[in-house]
RNA sequence: GGUCUCGUAGCUCAGCUGGAUAGAGCAGCUCACUUCUAAUGAGCAGGCCCCAGGUUCGAAUCCUGGCGGGAUCACCA
């Protein structure tokens, strides 16, 4: 604001001029008033205290004869304690709050001509998208609107995990128990459909592995592999991966076909084509269910490859090392981590290779500045080792790579495992919360007088809003809760609240007659709960750069909560259709069409849909 | 064990580039709908801000050391 800086340089001129001390302008501390408190903006004099060898009273005086002598928006000032407290004119908030209202693209930056690509969603093709991914999918969805808004293009991108002896082991067991069966023949959502048979898959391989423990082969094993002292069943549970990789019938089948995939065998490749396509049209509709969608694809079938020739080139720079056995290395001790295989003996990628080669691949596709990665926390090493590697490659585009870490979602009962069935499905939790929505809108039932469709599109946007806020709410760098039945709660600081406040700005609008727009600017004397609200308007613009700057869309649903929790303290304790002058009425139409749109905006950040009535 | 990360009300979370008496929501207890949508508002109650030092005029916030939870340290992805 540039208020504030006004402020700075008019202290900073001061203390030059009159005590010969050099500051930069923003070594003047200005925070907002306590509300709680008179004023608007809060010089903190402290500071000052000791340099100039002055009471806060006497420094206090100086600073206010100077202010308010040189800045015409201020209309009082107050000391409190080693605090100026810095009251600015209704005129001053009348024109922020007028020239707010007249500018359509407020809180949207124009174009910085820059580019960010952002990674989100990334699933395997092997299982349905669960509740992990939802918080991913909202966050890499809200951080693209927020660069957008902040004024960059984004390009919303995804990897997609399709290949590997996962997806083979669903195809696996779809060739043994499938009996032709397909999504469409058994009524199941694709993706939902293949994940089954992968259920399938581990659920026969562990009969298989439970019979084998009682074969002599095992008992073998067992004395010959076991360690000093361990149990037979701490020791088959240690040893099943290797039972799959070495002694399993329906594993050896599984990687038997992952390398007829590699071979390229057509009958295998037709397989694979077909089940991934089942699992597209699942995801699909899970990504419109949450309104989400993306400008580029990337298949790991098609990028696995990648990153070889770069891991060669590197090799010759003297980046990486080889050593004796043919693996390829990188040594990066000296930025505090660790040596890092890039290339396996049999010369043959891992992940790391495909990022790499990954990364370069996007940079020629799309030319960005910036890459952000929206993965979960438990990568933290993995992207500081990607990002290092990247830098000693001199790869042009390093300074704008970011990890969006974000924590894992756990619940009440502790975190998700596959194994024990307690992951909770994406497409059941988003069915659940709008059927929540529903149950809620029939009990209060002021719907009543609209279509169906309408009906339900309503209880969609507010189930969903529900369960947006409430994973978009928490700061994403921390490991969250999610208790199903707050998720589905619409009161206090949740979504629906905040589209309740829109909601009522629209009925009020709707019988808003015998009003003239031009008499708002007359109103002289705003009530201080209206120049909150006006403050609080103007705070978006900066909120929505800090929450692009931060990559962290908390800070929107935070704005938009406050603000929303203003409005309803408002709409609660001053008529606004019933004003008292023609002016007040205005004027108040004119701040509730302010935050109605401001509201809007913010929310549409966050990927939420305001619904006019509920 | 090394590294990273988190620890704030019964529960879920804000506040953290140091600033005034630490804030919300939920849950609990009151109260307010013939009123512009009560999916709301007002109130009560609830805190060694994990602990101990340090820096500072001033620390929930910064530093060090503990304690507790989590992640990670694969020729897995």
């Amino acid at each position: 604001m540039e208020i504030i800086e006004k402020i700075q340089n008019q202290v900073t001129e001061l203390l030059k001029d009159q005590f010969e001390l050099e500051l930069l302008s923003n070594q003047v501390v200005i925070n907002k008033t306590r509300r709680d408190v008179a004023g608007d903006l809060t010089l903190v004099m402290f500071p000052f205290v000791k340099q100039l060898k002055k009471s806060p009273q006497e420094i206090g005086d100086i600073f206010s004869q100077r202010l308010s002598t040189t800045i015409s928006e201020i209309k009082a000032i107050e000391i409190a304690g080693g605090f100026l407290n810095i009251s600015l004119s209704d005129e001053y908030w009348n024109k922020v709050l007028k020239d707010l209202y007249h500018n359509p693209s407020f809180g949207t930056f124009p174009k910085n001509g820059k580019k960010i690509l952002v990674e989100f969603s990334s699933p395997n093709t092997n299982k349905p998208l669960h509740l992990g991914h939802i918080r991913n999918i909202l966050l890499g969805w809200s951080t693209s609107k927020i660069s957008e808004a902040a004024g960059y293009k984004v390009i919303k991108t995804q990897i997609i995990n399709d290949r590997g002896i996962a997806i083979c082991k669903s195809m696996l067991a779809w060739q043994l128990f499938g009996e032709g069966k397909t999504p469409d023949s058994s009524n199941i959502k694709g993706d939902h459909f293949v994940g089954s048979f992968y259920v399938a898959f581990e659920t026969h391989f562990k009969n298989e592995y439970n019979d084998w423990q009682n074969s002599a082969e095992a008992k073998n094993i067992f004395e010959s592999e076991s360690k000093e002292n361990e149990s037979y069943e701490a020791f088959l549970k240690r040893f099943k991966n290797e039972y799959f990789n070495r002694f399993s019938a329906l594993g050896n089948q599984a990687k038997t076909m992952l390398q007829a995939w590699e071979n390229d065998d057509p009958d295998i490749k037709a397989l694979w084509k077909q089940m991934n396509s089942w699992v597209y049209d699942g995801f699909n509709t899970t990504y419109e269910a949450l309104g989400v969608n993306f400008d580029a694809l990337y298949y790991e079938s098609d990028t696995y490859k990648l990153g070889k020739d770069i891991i060669e080139n590197g090799l010759q720079d003297e980046v990486f090392y080889k050593k004796e056995d043919g693996s390829v290395w990188i040594d990066l001790e000296s930025k505090k981590l660790d040596h890092k295989l890039v290339l396996r003996s049999d010369g043959t990628s891992v992940y790391m290779t495909q990022d790499i080669g990954t990364a370069q691949l996007r940079y020629k596709d799309h030319g960005v500045d910036s890459m952000i990665y929206v993965v979960a926390d438990e990568q933290d090493y993995h992207f500081k080792v990607l990002f290092e590697i990247l830098k000693e490659l001199k790869e042009p585009y390093t300074d704008g790579l970011h990890h969006l870490s974000y924590g894992m979602v756990d619940l009440p009962t502790g975190k998700m495992k596959s194994r024990e069935g307690t992951v909770v499905d994406a497409d059941d939790l988003i069915k659940e919360v709008i059927d929540e929505a529903r149950t809620g809108a029939s009990d209060r039932g002021v719907l009543e007088s609209i279509s169906i469709e309408e009906r339900e599109d309503i209880y969609r946007k507010i189930g969903l809003g529900a369960l947006k806020f409430f994973i978009l709410k928490v700061n994403p760098k921390k490991r969250m809760i999610f208790d199903p039945k707050d998720s589905v709660d619409m009161q206090g600081q949740t979504g629906p609240y905040i589209q309740n406040a829109v909601v009522r700005i629209e009925s009020i609008l709707r019988k808003l007659s015998d009003w003239d727009e031009s008499l708002y600017f007359s109103y002289s004397s705003p009530l201080q709960i209206e120049k909150d609200l006006v403050k609080s308007l103007n705070e978006y613009p900066s909120e929505v750069l800090k929450a692009a700057e931060d990559k962290d869309p908390s800070i929107i649903a935070s704005f938009a909560y406050e603000l929303a929790k203003d409005f309803h303290k408002f709409y609660h304790d001053v008529r606004i259709l019933k004003a008292e002058s023609h002016s007040a009425k205005a004027y108040r139409v004119v701040l509730c069409t302010s935050i109605k749109n401001t509201l809007t905006k913010a929310m549409d950040l966050l990927g939420i849909e305001m619904p006019e009535r509920m």
